[in-house]
RNA sequence: UGGGGUGUGGUGUAACAGGUAACACAGCAGAUUCUGGUUCUGUAAUUAGGGGUUCGAUUCCUCUCACCCCAGCCA
């Protein structure tokens, strides 16, 4: 369902494009790149990236790079580019390539410092960090010059190719850029180009012991790459003139890649934040980076969002330079939609209660006789055909589908009353067994044998339509449903911290019942459990069926209660 | 506090060489329905505020206000 192209999301970023292109700016050329740090797993706010990056090149016929920036050796770690790659490729973006690294620029970085040494562009500081940090200054108080700055060129590269042979230790000096320690714009105030550290890095190793910062390297890999358009978000916006400033003093393979910044993708009741994603799964509040909950690409999958919704939502929000959250109900909708078009429809009854019907046959054993109904698998999708399913007179339905005394509006099963047992027979309640405590753990009905297939010779309707499972065939499954991990839409609104709007109960494990059919459902495909949701079905650790809930049905009842408690 | 960025219904995004605000989600009302799903119809609600220019301003000018980002040897 492609957004109705004179409605379409805005994407100022497509038409400064199209712009570039009219006027040949990069010699018609549009050449992208998605630029992730390997020190975490990828989630929707990447996704946004990911397509934009992806589609824009796409539709101007130019290229994306995936490229790792891996500029430090602390934090990164191979299993994360596998990761990536694993989950660009389930999201529908995979590496046109081989990926690229940063980290293979180290040489060509390190020529470039020297050069801008050797024009006095650049110096060896030994400061320390706090004196550094104390000397830039702040907001309206111009900094302070280095006493180093004005070292002799000779000097500076002697000590940098020291800092690099290894000479001296972690932090003990940086190479900076020399431009400005008044400049308004704090980015400018000389800012740090590398740094020493001996740790061992992913890729490279030992081979280094100065590594480049953000900033130093970014734009030189672009440039490199031969980067065209080089999109990120909207806290860079002040990197933006030390990005050029750097690519203007170089001596460039191609033409300078040009930044442009947009607003990050935030969701209601998610966090995005790498460091606090992490602390969720070493808190153990979440069972592992793929737990359903999380808004990681590797949960949703696991969820069973579908890729092309995600994909399809990105697309539709757009591209803009306004801080926003969208619900996350919109996500939601995108996929409902493409899940309600292709999954396949089943019979699950979350909270089992019996229900016994009275008049029905039995075998010469006396045991209730079998029968096997005709289910349609999609209504939506005619080639998906129809199923048997076994029903017989001891089946189980939803126990919120019974009531003793029901609220106003109710119109499920309640003594007297005649419903539909999806795809059988009408039923009708006569009676109720409770327990002690007064809930009903039994409910008694008679049938109809006339209404077979579900519906009646005398035209005769009935309010309301039930799923079931037949208690002898039915298989047992775990169903985990998922409420949102953080109860508030901003999650640390109040109080500043997220992890206080934690919701403890944001997964539920039932033990369901559920029909015969479901037990091959195939791990990783979603199915919709007629009336509740759609499911994604999963193994428990011993191999029994798990399904996570991918996101509910539209409710209305669930509407209506709202409205009346209120 | 200096600099930069951004303000359009509840949420998000459109319209803008100035021509009388639209789309989606969410909401509400109803119709259809063997899923209280889907589908369909209808409905309410928006230009941060004040001045100006103009026949006419979301769009241009101006002042004010609010929010976000920048003082890592993170990215």
């Amino acid at each position: 369902m492609a957004p109705d192209p004179d409605n379409a999301a805005g994407n100022f970023i497509r038409d400064l494009i199209a712009d570039d292109q009219q006027q040949n700016t990069f010699g018609g050329r549009v050449h992208t790149r998605f630029p992730p740090e390997p020190n975490g797993y990828l989630h929707v706010g990447h996704a946004k990236a990911i397509s934009l990056n992806n589609e824009l090149a796409q539709e101007f016929g130019g290229d994306c790079n995936l490229r790792f920036d891996d500029t430090n050796p602390d934090t990164e770690d191979m299993a994360f580019v596998e990761a990536a790659i694993e989950d660009l490729t389930w999201f529908g973006y995979p590496p046109s390539g081989d990926p690229l690294y940063a980290s293979d620029y180290f040489d060509q970085l390190y020529t470039w410092a020297e050069g801008l040494v050797e024009a006095g562009l650049a110096y060896v500081d030994e400061q320390d960090g706090d004196t550094i940090s104390a000397q830039r200054g702040g907001f309206g108080q111009p900094g302070v010059e280095s006493p180093h700055r004005d070292r002799p060129v000779a000097e500076n590269l002697d000590l940098l190719r020291r800092m690099r042979a290894g000479d001296f230790a972690d932090n003990a000096m940086v190479l900076r850029a020399k431009i400005d320690m008044q400049h308004e714009n704090m980015q400018l105030r000389d800012p740090i180009m590398y740094r020493i550290r001996h740790g061992h890095h992913y890729r490279t190793g030992d081979e280094w012991s100065i590594y480049p910062t953000y900033d130093w390297a970014h734009g030189q890999s672009d440039a490199i790459e031969g980067i065209t358009h080089s999109l990120c978000t909207l806290e860079f916006d002040s990197h933006r003139p030390l990005y050029d400033w750097f690519l203007e003093h170089l001596p460039l393979p191609s033409d300078q890649p040009r930044q442009t910044e947009f607003a990050r993708l935030e969701l209601t009741h998610t966090i995005t934040s790498k460091r606090k994603l992490a602390q969720l799964v070493a808190d153990g509040v979440v069972d592992g980076w793929d737990d359903p909950r999380l808004p990681t690409l590797r949960a949703l999958r696991r969820r069973g969002y579908p890729p092309s919704a995600l994909r399809e939502f990105t697309e539709f929000i757009g591209v803009a330079r306004t801080n926003s959250r969208h619900e996350i109900e919109l996500l939601e909708s995108f996929v409902r939609t493409e899940l309600n078009r292709t999954a396949l429809r089943r019979l699950a009854v979350l909270r089992p209660l019996r229900l016994v019907i009275t008049n029905w046959p039995t075998d010469e054993a006396g045991n209730p006789v079998v029968e096997y109904v005709d289910l349609v698998n999609n209504p939506e999708d005619s080639d998906a055909g129809t199923r048997q399913v076994p029903f017989s007179g001891e089946l189980y339905i939803e126990h919120d589908d019974f009531k003793l005394d029901p609220p106003p509006k109710y119109y499920r099963l309640t003594p007297g009353r005649e419903v539909r047992l999806r795809g059988a027979y009408f039923v009708t309640a006569t009676d109720a067994v409770t327990d002690d405590a007064g809930n009903v753990i039994e409910v008694r009905a008679t049938y109809d044998p006339d209404t077979r297939g579900g519906s009646s010779p005398d035209g005769r309707k009935v309010k309301s339509t039930m799923h079931w499972v037949s208690a002898a065939e039915a298989v047992d499954a775990t169903v985990a449903l998922y409420e949102r991990l953080f109860s508030a839409e901003v999650p640390g609104a109040d109080t500043g911290d997220p992890f206080d709007d934690l919701d403890p109960n944001s997964r539920e494990l039932l033990a369901a019942k559920v029909e015969p059919a479901l037990a091959e459902v195939p791990a990783g495909d979603v199915v919709q459990f007629e009336r509740l949701g759609y499911f994604a079905a999963d193994r428990t650790a011993d191999g029994a069926p798990l399904f996570h809930r991918t996101v509910g049905l539209r409710d209305e009842w669930a509407n209506i209660q709202k409205r009346q408690n209120r």
